[in-house]
DNA sequence: ACCTGAACACCGTTCAAGT
DNA sequence: ACCTGAACACCGTTCAAGT
């Protein structure tokens, strides 16, 4: 009836009697994410997924072309949160050419890692090749923040060779260190992985004696070895790296 | 009737006669990573490993304790080609406390490398927590290794302190890395990812102005970006890392 | 225009049944 | 002792059909 008095029954977006926004790419997309962070990307099911969203998974195709489209979006999403330099509406453009390229770099390297400690079970999918430049090493599948770091180290006046060398050394610690990071944060949440039977079964467990009476040290080093000092040791490292960076393009 | 006779009817092992040797928890296993080297992770199934194997996927649940159990089987089938020293029945133990552990930590980072290049579909699970020692941390699945890395390190007069330090920092590294160069040679043979749709489907797959031509640098040094030279980097990040292991213990 | 039911070809896993 | 058929509860995806 309401279309008969002209209203906009084809309203693009807006929420409708039931008081859920109607359905969108976008609203997918984000749900999709949401889910993840809480369950991991193997729980994450178009059928899941459809419940998560209310509807029948089938719908979802209207929306995505399916499971691996799904995935690229939410890729694209995530990776669409990093901004090289910061938004520049809080200060006028004062320091915008950033006052050396240490300084950049600090500040690439952290934003990476807050989205990465932020989403660990998406950010794998982030050291992906993108499928316009798969040729691209390390696959750092932003391909704005590629081109920002090359123009921001060639404004600098590094060469073409160095900035590439630059980036290769760069995205290549930071995306490894991350990876190991993540793997750590996201073994957590994930599936149940081990079903820790002890013995009883009638399958030959492989004659592991490996509890850890076998292993003196590292029983008697447990409390140090458990230790997690992810962030210092990735400032650390940074530092480390600018370190080698500068060595690098003073030869 | 042969069972009258007293022939050992329940041989172990040993070809039936159709050619190919009876089902064994071994068997199964070293299919299954023949299997995930060709086609992927993900594409191992169980019923594929059963046809796989010659047998229907309901057979293999006598040998293994379902899917968990059999990745968990292969990490450590996998884990355990890893030694630390050479195989000491080449020479006498003549150099066996080794000259130096700067030459002990180059010769297990190239064998962890060597392994993760043999088997970078399975290498991830190498970066997994083991059950017996969940916290530790890096996770590097094989305590053994683990055990004498710190022991050795220990004999050659580091303190409890450097020792775990050193195994923090030098597993980061090799896990770090290795994890990202297995990530780039998996994208090869895994699954078909991309379906490479150029824009005639009906869903708005994201205003994606993403052509190479928005990226200047990036299209103009392409050919210096799609090098690849995992190996010298690897050997150059190696040698860096002694130094600062070096420069840790003098401290 | 948007959603769904039914269907298809796959999964992992269990269990009673075959030999 | 070892393997299998049939079954169950799940997958992703397609398509004709509903409103």
């Amino acid at each position: 009836v309401s279309s008969e008095l002209g209203l906009d029954h084809h309203a693009a977006a807006g929420p409708d009697r039931a008081g859920r926004s109607a359905l969108s790419r976008e609203q997918i997309i984000q749900a999709a994410i949401a889910f993840i962070d809480r369950h991991g990307l193997t729980a994450l099911t178009m059928r899941r997924l459809g419940t998560e969203v209310g509807v029948e998974a089938m719908s979802l195709y209207r929306y995505i072309n399916g499971r691996e489209d799904l995935l690229e979006a939410i890729t694209d999403h995530i990776v669409g949160q990093l901004h090289p330099r910061p938004t520049n509406g809080q200060q006028p453009a004062a320091e915008q050419p950033i006052d050396g390229w240490h300084a950049y770099l600090q500040r690439l390297a952290h934003g990476v890692r807050a989205v990465a400690r932020a989403h660990p079970h998406i950010f794998p999918l982030i050291a992906t090749r993108h499928p316009a430049a798969p040729w691209l090493r390390p696959p750092l599948r932003s391909l704005r923040v590629v081109e920002d770091f090359l123009a921001t180290l060639i404004s600098h006046h590094l060469s073409d060779d160095h900035a590439v060398q630059a980036y290769r050394t760069f995205s290549g610690f930071l995306l490894g260190h991350l990876l190991l990071e993540v793997s750590l944060l996201g073994a957590q949440t994930a599936p149940a992985e081990e079903p820790l039977d002890e013995g009883d079964s009638n399958v030959p467990n492989a004659d592991q004696q490996l509890h850890l009476e076998n292993f003196p040290h590292i029983q008697r080093l447990q409390p140090r070895l458990s230790e997690d000092h992810a962030t210092a040791e990735f400032e650390q490292a940074l530092d480390d790296l600018l370190d080698r960076l500068d060595r690098l393009i003073a030869e």
